[in-house]
RNA sequence: GUGGUUGUAGCUCAGUUGGUUAGAGCACUAGAUUGUGGUUCUAGGGGUCGUCGGUUCGAACCCGAUCUUCCACCCCA
C-alpha cells in the first residue's frame, strides 16, 4: 500500500460545495468593489525576498514564507554566517524569494513599477491568496484569501468614508447579522505618546493599550511596567482606560486629552469628519464604534485605522485596514497617501458556516441528467441534451445503460434538479419523460416543450 | 517562537490492569426491486491503530522523537 498523503498544515481542500459558497463570498465583494470604482489587479504568489522583509515588522518577517534557491544557487549559502548564529543572513544567503505575505506591500511595488502606466488617485482591488508561517488555530490558517480594495494618490478622506460603506455594503449583502466596524486614527495613538511623554516608545504604548479589552486597566498597567514605562506616564495615560459612551462622547473626552497635541487634534478633528459624513448617509446594518485602543501590528498606518468584528461569533476580526502615507516611499515613490481595506474570506466564510447563512441555491447544480437506456436511445438524448445546452442549461447523459436504479441514485446524488428519460417507448413516439427529483412529479413533453419548460 | 492538547475504517467515535482473528453508527458495494432516487430489510468489502524508534515473551494501550489537530500566548485575516 502506499503511504496515505497528506497535505500540509493550516491548509485545506475544498470540495465542489465549499468552492460554490466561497465564490458566493468572493462575488459579493467583488461586485461591490466594481460598484465603487475599483480596477482588478493581479501580482505573483513570489516576491523578491527584499521586496517583503522588513515590512511587516520583527514578528512579520518571522511568519514570512521563504523558497530555497535551487541548482547551484545552493552553493552561496553563507555557512560563515550559520556559524556565527546570524540567522537571517544565513537564510538570506539561502533564499532570494519569498511567498508574498499580504497583498498591499505587492501593491506598493506594483504602484512604483508602474506609476507611469497609471492614473492618480489610483483604485485598485485584487482578490488572491498569501500565505503566513503562523501556528495555525482556529479562522487562522497559512494560506488564505484576502480581498483588498486601495487606492493610493490622495489624502482625501471621502475614500475612508466610502471604505466604511463599503464594509457595510458587504457584509449587510452576505447578512451577517450583527458586526462593528472599529475606527481609530493613528494621530491619536502619537498624541497619547506625546502628552504622556513617551513618544519614543508609541509601538510599546499601543500594543498594550490594544489589550484593555481583554485583560483589563490592570493588565494593561502591568505590561507597560513591564515594558518600562515610567509610573508618571502611567499615570497620565489612566483616563484613557476609562472612556466609554457614544462616539461622540468619547471624542469630546479625547480631545481634552489631547489638547497639548497638535497631532492629536488633527486625528481627532479627521474621525469627526469620517464619523460626522458616515451618519449623515447613513449605514444598513454596520456599528460604526470609535475604539481609542484599537492599534493593529502593522507599523505602516499612518492616518485612520479599521476593523471588522463580527458579533455572537468566537472569531478574530474579519476585516481591517487603514491609511498608510509611506508604503511607497520604501521603493523610492514620495508624497504617495494610500488607504484601504482587507476583507478576510476564508474567517467570514467560517462565520456565515457557522451562523447558516450561505444560501441553500448553490451554483453548480445539474439542471437534466438524462437517463442512458442503450445505443438507439443514447444517440437519441446526445441530440436533446445538446438542444438543451444551447439554450444554455447545464445537462448531461449518464455515460452508460446500467440499471435504472443505479442512474436514479447517481441522479440523486449529485442533485440533478430533473432526470430526463428517453426509452424504447420514448423513443419511438419522438417523446421524453422528465422528472422533478425535489416533488418527484413525472410527466411527458416532446423536444419542444421541454426547450419551453428551460427557456 | 512559548506552553498545553489531539491522532483507531471514507466520517463521528468505542476499545477492560499491556494478552488470541481491533468494534459500533453513518457512508460505501451488492441483493430484495428486469422502466424510477431519497425510506426500509438482508448480506458484503474496507483498518500495517499518524509515522519512526525504544521497553517487553507480547504494545492501539507504556516511553522518546517527529508530523498533524485544536487551545492559550505572541502576532494577526
Amino acid at each position: 500500500m502506499a503511504v496515505k498523503p497528506t497535505i500540509p498544515k493550516g491548509t485545506r481542500d475544498f470540495l465542489p460545495d465549499e468552492v460554490a459558497k466561497r465564490n458566493y463570498i468572493f462575488n459579493t465583494i467583488r461586485l461591490s468593489f466594481q460598484k465603487y470604482g475599483f480596477r482588478p489587479i493581479e501580482t505573483p504568489s513570489f516576491e523578491m525576498s527584499s521586496t517583503l522583509i522588513g515590512k511587516y515588522g520583527d514578528e512579520g518577517d518571522r511568519l514570512i514564507f521563504r523558497i530555497l534557491n535551487s541548482g547551484d544557487k545552493l552553493l552561496k549559502a553563507d555557512v560563515n554566517a550559520l556559524e556565527n548564529r546570524e540567522l537571517p543572513k544565513f537564510s538570506n544567503s539561502l533564499s532570494e524569494k519569498a511567498l508574498r505575505y499580504d497583498l498591499t506591500v505587492p501593491f506598493a511595488r506594483f504602484v512604483v513599477q508602474h506609476q507611469n502606466e497609471l492614473a492618480f488617485p489610483f483604485k485598485r482591488y485584487q482578490i488572491q491568496p498569501v500565505w503566513r508561517a503562523d501556528r495555525p488555530q482556529h479562522g487562522r490558517y497559512q494560506e488564505f484569501y484576502q480581498c483588498d480594495a486601495d487606492v493610493v494618490g490622495s489624502e482625501s478622506l471621502i475614500y475612508e468614508i466610502d471604505f466604511v460603506l463599503l464594509f457595510d455594503e458587504v457584509l449587510s449583502a452576505l447578512k451577517i447579522p450583527d458586526f462593528t466596524i472599529k475606527i481609530n486614527n493613528r494621530k491619536i495613538l502619537t498624541g497619547i505618546a506625546e502628552v504622556t511623554g513617551e513618544s519614543t516608545r508609541i509601538i510599546d504604548l499601543t500594543v498594550a493599550l490594544d489589550k484593555l479589552d481583554k485583560i483589563g486597566a490592570d493588565g494593561v498597567i502591568n505590561e507597560l511596567r513591564a515594558k518600562g514605562i515610567s509610573e508618571s506616564s502611567i499615570q497620565k495615560m489612566k483616563p484613557l482606560f476609562s472612556i466609554t459612551g457614544q462616539n461622540e462622547e468619547k471624542l469630546k473626552v479625547m480631545k481634552t486629552f489631547l489638547t497639548s497635541s497638535t497631532v492629536g487634534q488633527k486625528g481627532i478633528e479627521e474621525l469627526e469628519y469620517i464619523i460626522n459624513t458616515v451618519n449623515e448617509l447613513g449605514l444598513n446594518r454596520a456599528n460604526l464604534d470609535v475604539d481609542f485602543t484599537l492599534a493593529r501590528g502593522l507599523n505602516y498606518y499612518t492616518g485612520a485605522i479599521f476593523e471588522v468584528k463580527a458579533n455572537g461569533v468566537n472569531m478574530g476580526s474579519i476585516c481591517g485596514g487603514g491609511r498608510y502615507d509611506n508604503l511607497t516611499e520604501t521603493f523610492g515613490l514620495k508624497n504617495m497617501s494610500g488607504v484601504g481595506i482587507s476583507f478576510g474570506a476564508d474567517r467570514i466564510y467560517d462565520v456565515l458556516d457557522e451562523l447558516e447563512l450561505f444560501p441553500t441555491e448553490s451554483e453548480n447544480i445539474l439542471q437534466v441528467m438524462f437517463v442512458n437506456f442503450g445505443t438507439k436511445e443514447q444517440q437519441r438524448s446526445l441530440k436533446w441534451v445538446q438542444q438543451l445546452r444551447s439554450i444554455g442549461v447545464s445537462c448531461e447523459l449518464y455515460p452508460s445503460s446500467n440499471k435504472l436504479q443505479k442512474q436514479m441514485k447517481y441522479a440523486n446524488d449529485i442533485k440533478a434538479k430533473f432526470v430526463a428519460l428517453i426509452g424504447e417507448e420514448e423513443y419511438e413516439n419522438n417523446s421524453i419523460q422528465l422528472k422533478n427529483m425535489e416533488t418527484g412529479e413525472q410527466s411527458s413533453t416532446d423536444l419542444n416543450g421541454l426547450l419551453k419548460m428551460f427557456k
